[in-house]
RNA sequence: GGGAGCUUAGCUCAGCUGGUUCAGAGCAUCUGCCUUACAAGCAGAGGGUCACUGGUUCGAACCCAGUAGCUCCCA
């Protein structure tokens, strides 16, 4: 059989994933799972974003769910991943009502159910792309439950989950200060707001005291919203200003009186010590207007622009008017001067335009009393948190948790099922129908008209509900799935989101479930690129994921993603490793080369394999045991480590070595079994790590049941313990061949050269097992025996012992300087270690483990001194 | 302004309850090799005052305090 040196992915890949799909080996069932006694493993994806294409963040984030799941399914356990996406609302509405507006239309000329057909439409055509990319990168999904927010039984889930939480009272309805985004025209939550920093100005403006000539100057970065003012605020500690509290003042551009008042919110020491008060359009404004009494003057429209409210500037955008402002202020001679600053300002996260705190009625859900189970459960351990150290500000989050406002006025989602008659009063109702018979019996009479409300639910509030909704828990909530996958395993998700999502899951899953909705949290980094930069669009500083794939195959991709991203720390994302990666699978691939070219003679023995043998084995079962610690750690970079180390170092560097014939010569039958049987048992360490090329590898290796696959097989498992002396002489024989090695190139021998090794007696005792492997891999043809050192020879400190390479004359010259330092260095370790055990204090407080691993340092060092000493005498 | 976290080789990170044959890994770098599985490889080598300053201890990369720098979250 001729097979490529190099390994080529393309054709393997669409291959496998097909067979794997064919063969239904991704569904999970709940009724074979009970039937069989299986364990349940369970993992619902962070639903997608319904317009989102694949990015490298859900590179890294699908590839751990998939190595979990992977890993889930090996161990025999009844392992399902749900997929599916969610409909985010704002995102999507944006991207239809771009799209109409390419095509000449105008939203506001539609009918809300003609725009929702659009965005079906849309969504139909688009939404469907990010589950497929995933199929690339050899996601184990079970295809066939992909779930959609929007999906009826879920929609039903969110209006039934409304409804019955505004019964509880755990929902109302009222006039806050939210933020707005004047782009989307719509209200945004706390956490769809993000801060940046921004340059700004601040403009100093006086105001004219009513009956004086004197000025209070106040500082801004708003003049916009001048005439909006209401007050002037000072703090009452603030002396430059007592003689003015209870007077008033003028409101520049629009010539308004308003009070100046004094409050210790305010900071001495920040701007002017006077403060503008504008309820209508800031938080803490809005807090001193309430507790003064104060009215409210909303002076911008839904679309940032100037209301007519403000009586000047009607109509203008915001960034303009503020020009206008300052302009006119200027005019007037009111600008005192203006300074450049910088701020922090509230951006949308979707829209990106800049957020208004306004004033409107909106829908909030109360949280202090719903996420108190939450907050336990994450504090006293029954869910965990990978990297711990998320708990910190998951806890500090919902102690100061905030209502949850969760109207949005779109089109596209859940519209809330609130029905109002013309008066403002209002029911809340799953339909029309059964709101006019508890809008009868509320009040006492028919409406003569009821309509429903016209804004949609906040995604998240879909979105919070899916590891319940995904198997149709409300709609059914004794179902067979949702009974046997709930709660689910692992939840993979990026810190960014702890509280969009996690921690309102959490809530969700204790208030209808009365149960987590999972049992670890396992926090991704941020994926950067090698300067540290977060990878964006704009800065089109990410690489195309299946660009990437195509270019270097899946199975490196994740490796990749992988072996960077120790758990919870941002990844930096070079291409280098999955060039690592790529090299690996063909470090793998050539390995399979070599034991698939090698022919088999039954009539040999095979003794002299044998110590490699038993020795691989033991190796293989230690990593499998280390492999399993870190997997239950969530550590899955070094658990990625670890079997690249064992297959590369210890399989291919030793192991294949060892047990490989001279050139043109047979394998004995025993070894070349126990060879594939480890070569098999490596693919299924790691093939959850990398699904393909282990599966075509272990085909390749024997003969397979049609039903058989890697993907399907038992994961490696060891029921006994490590032979940790094989493993330690194992060691002392590496480390006395790559002296042998090391000797050979420092004095330029060549490695064809056979050469003979002395050593003592006892030395040669503890390596007998490995004598023959020593020879073989060193080209050494003779060992002696012998007490004394040999003339001619380089002299190898092996732990106690010294080994003697024999020379030809040409190369003689022993290190002296290299013996003297090592000399030098063991003298050093012996008197702190002798000090160690000279100190009362020491022997007293040590454990009893420990110093009995001194004194065998001690002793391990006098000899290696003794050594030493003998060579440097010669 | 409040809170959390980080600072170990050129880079990315390990280092679990303090105990020098633990200062480590991978990558990168350098040297020598196309040695019939693999140059996407093999054989070697160099490289760190564990941010800084004090303290606790018989003993500190590890514990404590302070300083500096960085990151994130919340306001």
């Amino acid at each position: 059989m001729e097979i490529s040196s190099r390994y080529s992915p393309e054709n393997i890949e669409q291959k496998w994933y097909d067979y794997w799909m064919e063969k239904g080996f991704f569904k999970g069932d709940a009724k074979r799972g009970k039937s069989l006694g299986k364990e349940p493993y369970c993992i619902v994806i962070p639903p997608p974003n319904v317009t989102g294409v694949l990015h490298m963040g859900h590179m890294l984030n699908n590839t751990l769910q998939d190595v979990m799941v992977r890993r889930a399914r090996m161990q025999g356990k009844e392992a399902l991943w749900v997929p599916g996406t969610d409909h985010a609302s704002i995102a999507t509405e944006a991207k239809v009502v771009a799209m109409l507006k390419e095509q000449g239309i105008d939203k506001k000329d539609l009918s809300r159910e003609k725009f929702l057909e659009y965005a079906w439409e849309w969504k139909e055509k688009y939404g469907g792309i990010i589950l497929s990319q995933l199929k690339k990168l050899g996601a184990s999904c079970d295809w066939d439950r992909t779930r959609f927010t929007m999906e009826p039984s879920l929609t039903e889930a969110v209006i039934d989950v409304f409804i019955d939480l505004y019964n509880k009272g755990k929902i109302y309805r009222g006039i806050r200060m939210v933020n707005w985004d004047p782009q989307g025209k719509t209200a945004l939550s706390d956490d769809e707001v993000i801060q940046k920093e921004n340059n700004a100005k601040f403009y100093y403006v006086k105001y004219k005291i009513v009956d004086s000539d004197d000025y209070i100057v106040v500082a801004t970065v708003r003049p916009e919203t001048i005439m909006g003012d209401v007050a002037v605020c000072v703090n009452p500690n603030d002396t430059r200003y007592t003689h003015l509290i209870g007077k008033k003042c003028v409101v520049p551009l629009v010539n308004r009186e308003v009070p100046i008042i004094a409050d210790d919110y305010i900071e001495i020491d920040f701007g002017t010590g006077a403060l503008k008060v504008t309820p209508a359009h800031d938080k803490n404004d809005y807090a001193i207007g309430q507790k003064f009494g104060l009215p409210t003057i909303d002076v911008l429209n839904e679309d940032g622009t100037i209301s007519e409210a403000a009586g000047i500037f009607v109509g203008m955008d915001r960034f303009k008017a503020r020009k206008a402002a300052a302009d006119q202020l200027e005019l007037e001679g009111l600008l005192q001067k203006t300074e450049e600053i910088k701020n922090n300002i509230g951006t949308s996260e979707r829209t990106g335009a800049v957020v208004e705190p306004r004033l409107s009625m909106q829908w909030f859900v109360q949280m202090e009393e719903l996420s108190k189970p939450a907050l336990d459960n994450v504090l006293n351990g029954n869910i965990k948190f990978h990297p711990e150290k998320f708990v910190n500000t998951y806890k500090h989050w919902m102690e100061n948790v905030k209502d949850w406002c969760i109207s949005r006025q779109l089109w596209w989602g859940q519209r809330i099922p609130a029905w109002y008659d013309d008066k403002g009063n209002f029911v809340v109702a799953k339909t029309k129908h059964e709101a006019q018979s508890i809008y009868l019996s509320k009040y006492g009479a028919m409406p003569s008209e009821l309509k429903q409300d016209e804004d949609v639910l906040d995604t998240w509030f879909s979105s919070w509900l899916w590891p319940i909704s995904v198997f149709d828990g409300f709609e059914n909530p004794e179902g067979e799935d949702i009974n046997y996958f709930y709660p689910t395993n692992d939840l993979v998700t990026a810190p960014e989101i702890i509280f969009f999502w996690v921690a309102r899951m959490i809530i969700a899953g204790y208030e209808y479930k009365k149960e987590l909705p999972f049992s670890n949290v396992y926090f991704t980094g941020i994926v950067r690129d090698k300067q540290g930069r977060k990878m964006s669009k704009s800065l089109g500083n990410s690489p195309d994921p299946l660009h990437l794939i195509e270019i270097n195959g899946a199975d490196a991709v994740r490796f990749g993603m992988m072996v960077c991203s120790p758990a919870g720390n941002d990844i930096l994302f070079d291409e280098k490793y999955i060039e690592q990666g790529r090299n690996f699978c063909n470090k793998i691939w050539n390995a399979y080369r070599l034991v698939k070219g090698l022919t088999v003679d039954e009539s040999k023995s095979g003794q002299e394999n044998e110590t490699a043998i038993l020795w691989f084995n033991e190796q293989l079962k230690a990593t499998t045991l280390e492999v399993e610690q870190l997997y239950s750690q969530y550590r899955i970079s070094e658990a990625l480590m670890s079997i690249y180390k064992l297959i590369w170092d210890d399989f291919c560097a030793w192991y294949l070595e060892m047990v490989k014939p001279t050139f043109g010569e047979a394998i004995d039958a025993k070894t070349y079994q126990a060879t594939l049987d480890y070569f098999e048992l490596l693919m299924q360490l790691l093939h959850p790590l990398m699904p393909f090329i282990t599966e075509e590898i272990w085909h390749g290796l024997k003969d397979r049941d049609s039903e058989a696959c890697i993907i399907v097989s038992n994961y490696p498992k060891y029921k006994t313990d490590v032979d940790e002396k094989i493993l330690g002489d194992a060691r002392l024989a590496f480390d006395l061949i790559s002296q042998v090695r090391n000797t050979r190139s420092s004095k330029g021998l060549s490695p064809k050269e056979a050469l003979q090794l002395s050593a003592s007696k006892t030395a040669i005792a503890t390596l007998q097992e490995f004598t023959l492997l020593i020879k073989k891999l060193t080209n050494i043809d003779i060992i002696n025996e012998t007490e004394e050192a040999p003339s001619a020879t380089a002299a190898l400190q092996i732990k106690a012992s010294t080994w003697y390479l024999h020379l030809p004359i040409s190369a003689t010259a022993i290190d002296i300087e290299a013996v003297q330092k090592e000399l030098d260095y063991t003298l050093g370790f012996l008197k702190s270690v002798d000090s160690k055990l000279g100190n009362e204090k020491f022997v007293a407080n040590a454990k009893p483990e420990l110093l009995d691993k001194e004194r065998q340092k001690k002793a391990d060092a006098e000899a290696k001194i003794i050594s030493l000493k003998k060579i440097l005498e010669t």
